[in-house]
DNA sequence: ACAGTAAAGGTCAAAATAGGTCAAAAATAG
DNA sequence: CTATTTTTGACCTATTTTGACCTTTACTGT
């Protein structure tokens, strides 16, 4: 017999499959009710079916009127990008190097040139200067961000 | 299902948007009785929905009689604007606020769904996270950045 | 004018609601 | 038999909701 987890996998892709959509919201409590297993298992299919690298995005919020969002992104057929995305997610970036990065983008019209500056400008020293020692973490996991949303398949 | 919160602060988003006015005046009371909750979850809306950091000031008068109004700051004044940059600047800044600042630039079309998408992503937990307890203050750094650059104010 | 009372609104902390983390235990694959 | 994957549970963090208690202001009768 499949396992729990592939069955949890299946039953949120088939959900996203058959509504069409490409944003699903689910509440964590119900979903495990559903499965009769312990919450944590929902976090265990999330970590292990529906990372960043395979083609999905998860946002969560918690609290009274918690829930979370797995997002489906268009990476499934670009190894550069998920890779891209891989690399960028350990590790520092420099400013330049983020730069760069957002150049290329404009370059190749995934951003507009206000869309640029604004970017530019959130990655810019004079912005993350308070995050101190952290800064290039910060800037990386910025970045990252930055990818996954233009990813988003309805974008 | 949305919550309390949420329903509360569309209500009053609402009705300033149906009377056309940049200043909404209610009763604590009659606006819970209408909710069927306590007074204080009303305070609750204000204080996390409707700060000056996201673009809207409350005043209030005790007493028999007493009421809270709801001011629209604007945000194309230049006074308003820059008290608004030095309040953001020093200090941290949650996800919340940040978000409803973004969605009232939004609104005011100073930014498109798309300029709107890409930066809140950029200032999610997800982001920013890798900040450690840096992150409000990182947060902040970056709204302030975002307004600096969108509305050309010398700082 | 004055004291007392009723009618607002404010504060703050506890309770309720939801999701996250991490590591141990169990199951499975090689 | 060992290594990896899956399952479970104890404990943690974040957001919302509620209620007890406090303060301010207007009105009332004397």
């Amino acid at each position: 017999m499949s396992t729990l987890v592939s069955r949890i996998e299946r039953y949120i892709k088939d959900l996203m499959a058959e509504t069409g959509t490409d944003c699903l919201e689910l509440k964590r409590n119900e979903l495990a009710q559903v499965f009769t297993c312990v919450p944590s298992q929902i976090n265990y299919v999330l970590e292990t079916r529906f990372r960043d690298e395979q083609g999905y995005h998860v946002i969560s919020r918690r609290g009274a009127g918690g829930c979370f969002q797995i997002i489906r992104l268009e990476v499934t057929n670009d190894d550069e990008l998920k890779s891209l995305i891989t690399k960028i997610s350990q590790g520092e970036m420099s400013r330049q190097t983020a730069e760069g990065l957002l150049s290329r983008l404009l370059e190749e019209e995934f951003i507009s040139k206000s869309e640029f500056m604004l970017l530019n400008s959130v990655i810019s020293p004079g912005a993350l200067s308070a995050a101190g020692d952290k800064e290039g973490a910060a800037r990386a996991g910025i970045m990252k961000n930055i990818l996954i949303t233009l990813l988003r398949v309805d974008f």
